[in-house]
DNA sequence: CTGTGTGCAAACATTTTGCAAGCAG
DNA sequence: CTGCTTGCAAAATGTTTGCACACAG
């Protein structure tokens, strides 16, 4: 539940060294640059779109999807990228580096906006205390139709 | 977002059979089985969970998994039953005859708890509200250790 | 009878893994 | 040099689909 907050891309390169460092890993030219694309795109990936937009911006690079899909649990795995779950559709990523937020995703269109509530999450460790569990972490996403697609 | 409250079993069974017949399908042995062992069993299943015990308990039903699918997806298309996803590991289903809920979910037991909190059901239409999104579903899943697990 | 439902196997989509060659440290 | 990392293709996983036969209405 902690997250990076606000991280400028350099001091978020020395962390993911860091970790790489920690556990005898290499800083690779692949492992850099799927950081570097989600750091300097705010839209959440897929491992495929991801993949995709990378092929497309450095098509000097040899990368597979195998590395994304590697690299990607890698960096979720230390808290670097988060991810949320939908459905059978499959996962998406994000920079971990903002203070904690949930989705709202439109139906239609799979446009997702964050935001940010204070009092939910109060709830929640209310609710979690009541049913005795000790809460580590928490899914909200709201679903429907947004303004755009309402208008259509 | 609508749901039918504690239906007893012949209740459901009147339920889908009018469901059928407005959709000029068919009243079959397979779904009926789907149906009722999904309304016998509390648990929240996976397609295949469903599968492997609907051919244990009914070893002399003829049903493969492609139905289970089939029959599952009618079932929450019609709102009789509704699904949790979790990740890549797929979708669990439960009978949706009980009053909207969420759930807590036990990180090292992977027990199902629900719960029901009107409040953040009414914070989460504001947040819509205030994002321009019409909603029509949301997903709230808690994450943490249960009772049980956190004294092993 | 008619047309929907079924099981089966094949097809699909997504993710993971084994391996030989490449390259960071 | 050593051994972690890579791309590739194959495998694994979960789900969907085409088809010929079965069966509900």
């Amino acid at each position: 539940m902690t997250s990076i907050v606000s991280l400028s891309y350099k001091e978020l390169l020395a962390t993911f060294k860091h970790i790489l460092k920690q556990n005898k890993l290499k800083f690779t030219n692949q492992r850099e640059i799927v950081l570097y694309t989600l750091y300097t795109n705010t839209q959440h990936f897929t491992s495929e779109d991801l993949y995709l937009l990378i092929k497309k911006e450095y098509p000097q690079l040899s990368i597979g999807i195998a590395t994304v899909y590697r690299t990607l649990t890698l960096l979720e795995e230390n808290d670097i990228v988060s991810s949320i779950s939908l459905g059978v559709q499959g996962k998406k990523y994000e920079i971990a580096n903002k203070p904690h937020h949930d989705h709202i995703i439109c139906e239609i269109c799979h446009t997702i906006v964050e935001f940010e509530n204070k009092e939910i999450e109060e709830l929640q460790d209310v609710i979690a205390k009541e049913n005795g569990f000790k809460l580590t972490n928490h899914l909200m996403q709201l679903y429907g139709v947004c303004k755009v697609c309402q208008e259509k």
